[in-house]
DNA sequence: CTTTTAATGTAATATCGTAACAGTTTAACT
DNA sequence: AGTTAAACTGTTACGATATTACATTAAAAG
């Protein structure tokens, strides 16, 4: 029998309000730190802020250049340190397929999340099945591995593209 | 009712001859070649033959720094060339996570491969089951997304390490 | 208020991958 | 065979991504 409750995807929609959601990570970002005692600092806050701000996945340059606050140019490890921070904190997935990152849209939900990459609009969904985590997770164990991580990226066509032709 | 049928996964055991597996995927390739008209130049079979002697990945630059047959050595842009020949083939993957690149252990099976990544040994195997990849295309599909991709990279410990201590 | 831990600033460099274009080889077709 | 078109190679240069190392400063813990 399959299991038919609702599949958790989170694709961004084309009138979909950007500064809601932005707000809403800021807000669990800072809420996560108190939690864990840990420093929620100039740096990290931008670069979520820059990340949650696109729902196209960044790449650690793109973040860069929208870094220079003072005018000055930053290196490249000060987007790398923060990048680091945010994603073991669970705030910003990285999408090896394309050197890239995006935010993280089921924050606190403790997911292990597939990523659907369209390669027209460039968005990125989340799919958040535990199906597939359970089947990779099970099939894995019975070949006699150990799982820790799970990538899961998918690529191809989003709905909204597919209807516009 | 679940699936019962044995998972086909391939993973490097300790004792295996590499010798044996480099002569059929040379073979295959040579073969494959032949089907599709398509030619099997000596870089080609060079790094095919360099990838498949490995069962660690090898990044791009490892595989060129085995490529000075006549002691010149070789821009990268050789190493890319033959890659991406290989892996339209489908007689090399790449693993995103690793940038990094390992021969198919599964030529000609028609798969879609999920790779099992040891983060002790670093041996990469190659998990195949259908139920993964049909499990992630179904619940793809219903969340309104069009597959024509699947990316998937489990990292963990292989049995052997685990058994290693 | 001092110790020690965490974060930052800065420079340099490592690693990975591609563009562009001229020259050569191979296959295909008279 | 000789001609043409397509594929492959050689070479240079460069672009893109990511890390190391180390000195300095700020924050938290005692």
């Amino acid at each position: 029998m399959e299991d038919m409750e609702a599949l958790p995807v989170r694709f961004p929609s084309r009138q979909h309000n950007h500064s809601s959601c932005v707000n809403k990570l800021l807000g669990d970002a800072e809420e996560e730190c108190r939690r864990q005692k840990l420093r929620f600092t100039e740096h990290r806050r931008k670069v979520l802020e820059i990340i949650a701000s696109s729902h196209k996945p960044l790449g650690a340059y793109d973040i860069l250049e929208q870094m220079n606050f003072s005018g000055r140019r930053q290196a490249p490890v000060v987007a790398y340190r923060a990048l680091d921070f945010l994603i073991n904190l669970g705030l910003v997935h990285r999408l090896n397929s394309l050197n890239a990152f995006v935010a993280c849209m089921a924050v606190g939900e403790d997911h292990t999340a597939q990523f659907l990459i369209c390669r027209q609009c460039k968005n990125v969904g989340e799919l958040n099945s535990n199906r597939v985590s359970e089947r990779i997770e099970k099939d894995a164990v019975e070949a006699g591995f150990q799982v820790d991580q799970q990538l899961v990226e998918i690529i191809g066509i989003c709905c909204e593209c597919a209807e516009s032709g």
